[in-house]
DNA sequence: AACTGTGAAGTGGTTCACAGCA
DNA sequence: TGCTGTGAACCACTTCACAGTT
């Protein structure tokens, strides 16, 4: 029988991670004057196939020409709305530990529409201490005490979890409760949250995992 | 026609990622003097369905009872040889800031068969200068003169890029040169080397991206 | 001739559902 | 009865290959 699945108007997790790369790859394009561009050259820069791009930008409704290629501009623009670029997006850091830290100094946001806003630590010591580089923002590290009603005035929607595991759970409760409803967790546990509440977990230690069996399984052979 | 696919004695990436969870839960079940433990309990701890649990155990040959559920000590056993814990992977950090701090003094590799040896720096300031933590390894930071040679007399296979964009590709290259077969990438841009070499790259950017492109989407219905 | 856009097949992984066994 | 182990269906994404268009 199998029902003909109607929806699927969303951009594919994967499309999402490649789609600003393709900004990056345009942008320099346009600054060198390039009018157009073909799908097999922002696969090379980008490291993936030309069906691959040419998948993407199907998503995006792009505006190729065939046997000329893709407008340099209107496609960077199409790209930029199909992201969503033009609304910025808030967020705030829990834990000002390294990965806070490195995190919260990240010069790259602004080009993707993203902005940290908060930095909150649970250690009294840090409160009150500034962190960020020149080039993303100098913030003010707050007490957690202050996150719900920072949130709600704040109007953040994301935030970061950058605690050590034995606090992830704890601080993700706090953060359902202010409000946030999207969370990337960087500790190495997994955070129960109600299902309005999207969790995408990152463990490196786990991408390094990865990596060692599978370097071992190539040794093996 | 399709080939009947002999190989695939491989462990999925999926199932790599959730083992070590399964392993921190198989400790404390173990320590709480548990004997047994159904793929359910796993499941919950983890946060994915029993189906899952069941089907990574089947990869590593377990040895489940019907009707029964899963000998703990056996279990952990079994997975900690499906991953090859047994044997210690030497790595290397290049790029010491924030990031490349974060990974140095990060705890829980022991448990997982890595060990961070070495640390590379472009900064003359920072060479001399010691990271990591108490209860992780406090190492020496190193030009990356030194790189090829460390690598050689250390037996490492796995390095991390933690530099800014601007210097990843380069470094990159110094490491393949270097022997080094497998890459975890924090740096934005794409690395290009030869098919020998493993490359998985993660890019904290893009997760928060993902997040607010489906937060936007979620917003807008 | 050259390059896009896209059905159709392939792949890696998850989910379903149930047979098999203590 | 209760849980495992696993075919088979399903799903998201990639790749192939080629028809369509300038």
């Amino acid at each position: 029988m199998s029902l003909p699945r109607l929806r699927r108007r969303e951009l594919p997790d994967a499309t999402i991670a490649r789609l600003p790369q393709y900004i990056r790859c345009l942008s320099q394009l346009e600054n060198a004057g390039l009018r157009t561009v073909h799908s097999a050259d922002l696969a090379a820069h980008v490291g993936v196939s030309g069906a691959v791009v040419r998948r993407d930008l199907s998503y995006v409704g792009s505006y190729g020409t065939r046997g000329v290629g893709y407008p340099v501009s209107e496609l960077r623009d199409s790209v930029n709305r199909a992201l969503g670029l033009a609304t910025e997006h808030r967020m705030v850091i829990v834990g000002v530990g390294h990965m806070g830290r490195a995190i919260a100094g990240y010069t790259g946001f602004a080009e993707r529409g993203l902005r940290v806003v908060g930095l909150f630590d649970i250690d009294p010591e840090l409160i009150g201490s500034k962190a960020g580089n020149p080039g993303s923002e100098v913030l003010e590290i707050m007490p957690l005490a202050d996150l719900a009603a920072f949130v709600h005035t704040n109007d953040v929607a994301i935030a970061v979890v950058a605690t050590p595991a034995s606090a992830a759970q704890s601080v993700a409760d706090l953060l359902v409760d202010a409000g946030i409803t999207s969370i990337l967790n960087l500790s190495a546990v997994h955070l129960s949250v109600p299902d309005t509440v999207v969790v995408r977990p990152v463990d490196l230690a786990t991408e390094i995992q990865i990596l060692a069996v599978h370097a071992a399984a190539r040794g093996r052979r």
